[in-house]
DNA sequence: CTTTTAAAAGTTGTAGGATGATTGGCATAT
DNA sequence: ATATGCCAATCATCCTACAACTTTTAAAAG
């Protein structure tokens, strides 16, 4: 059996030489890469071909063209774009039964894996929490709380579950950020994240999962209430 | 406060009118479309620019390219190739976990709001299933039992959960499929997957959920036991 | 008439040059 | 020191040409 000789165009040899260049790090997230020229010159290709790999990890959110200036690095994870672009379109309550399937999943795997870097983490952030709603202050409150989750994901030591977290909980907060700026009220589940909490640290996996699942159920019940304004 | 004069440059809009052309099915999935000349004429831009847009949607896995033959639809769903490649690299037990998040919360979401028709597709999978282990027929017993979870996952009418869960499950069983080349033995958990069946018809959420869990416990084990050679 | 072969047309891939649009820095003038 | 205008750098778009590959067509051979 002959391979069909599968042929790497040019353009897609220059496409994931790039994409290599900045998942490594050698093109570090925000910074400018060089010019055409100089790529032109570095990969030996023409202009349209190396314009072509570049737009397509433009499209891809992996980097950002200014005209006038150059073109920076916008990010190393080729999913996160994507998702974003994808969940945006997605209906709310579609998303938040998503988040509520890989949140549930992160605590209970955070349970098994939490580190006392993971546990005083959460616990700043339930403090800071309780601060913000006190003082009514809707922005640090919405900060800590997306902390305070993204780091029991982030505790699940699962890459794949945190990046493809990390986009979802960006939507869903904007979404909530829109509709509290409509001076909607709001209240600190305090108690539900302190059980939440205490789960984590004692390694229980079936309570953890068990609070969480009633966390996601009141945030659903308030994102309905006030949607419907 | 006045907006940046968010421009819109001609590669992205003709990129994203040929993403609208491709998701509203006026270009299906597996035909050809139009070749440059004629697309260039019909956006009115140069071929610099169309290539650009072409090659854009290429790498994100919506068209195809053949020299000398010319550009086919490959996906509608932008999530798809960008997801594959992505869990492609991932750790299979990531994997796995993240499946089993999404597929314990399609169960559930298959619990309330199954059709007659999900019911019968998925009985006739367990049939079918049972018969390929029967028989000893690798093949068939895969592909009927990818088809009986994805009957679940549709069942749960969340196209978002939907769109993530398909390439995962290509990954997997793709995986699976090597192993099981090698001439391993394999078992049908009919039991289970009827107990499943029957939570699913009783609109029983919780049972459901639990045997799903299950059933992914044995099938994590199993792969982790062909794993080992 | 059928099959084989070769030419031609069609299509995408790559190259190179030219011009327009935007940005950022530099030098000049106030 | 600040403001203005000029200039260079950089990306955006367009154009033409040729190469590589595929499909179709037509001619040639049997």
């Amino acid at each position: 059996m002959i391979h069909k000789t599968n042929r790497m165009y040019l353009v897609e040899q220059v496409a994931s030489q790039i994409e290599q260049l900045i998942e490594s790090g050698h093109w570090p997230v925000g910074e400018k890469i060089p010019p055409e020229m100089e790529l032109m010159n570095l990969f030996d290709v023409s202009r349209n071909t190396l314009r072509e790999a570049i737009r397509a990890l433009v499209h891809a959110g992996l980097l950002e063209t200014k005209q006038g200036s150059g073109t920076i690095v916008r990010s190393a994870n080729p999913l996160g774009a994507t998702l974003k672009r994808y969940i945006k379109r997605s209906a709310l309550l579609e998303t938040l039964d998503v988040r509520l399937a890989l949140e549930k999943q992160a605590a209970q795997l955070a349970a098994e894996h939490r580190t006392a870097t993971d546990l005083s983490t959460l616990e700043a952030c339930i403090q800071s929490s309780r601060e913000a709603a006190e003082n009514g202050d809707y922005e640090q409150f919405i900060a800590s709380d997306i902390r305070f989750h993204q780091t029991i994901v982030q505790a699940s030591a699962n890459q794949l579950l945190i990046d493809l977290y990390e986009p979802m909980v960006e939507i869903v907060y904007s979404f909530v950020q829109d509709l509290m700026a409509m001076d909607a009220p709001f209240k600190y589940e305090e108690e539900l994240h302190l059980e939440l909490f205490r789960a984590i640290r004692n390694q229980d996996k079936v309570e953890a999962a068990s609070y969480m699942e009633d966390y996601m159920k009141i945030l659903r019940e308030n994102i309905m209430k006030l949607m419907e304004d």
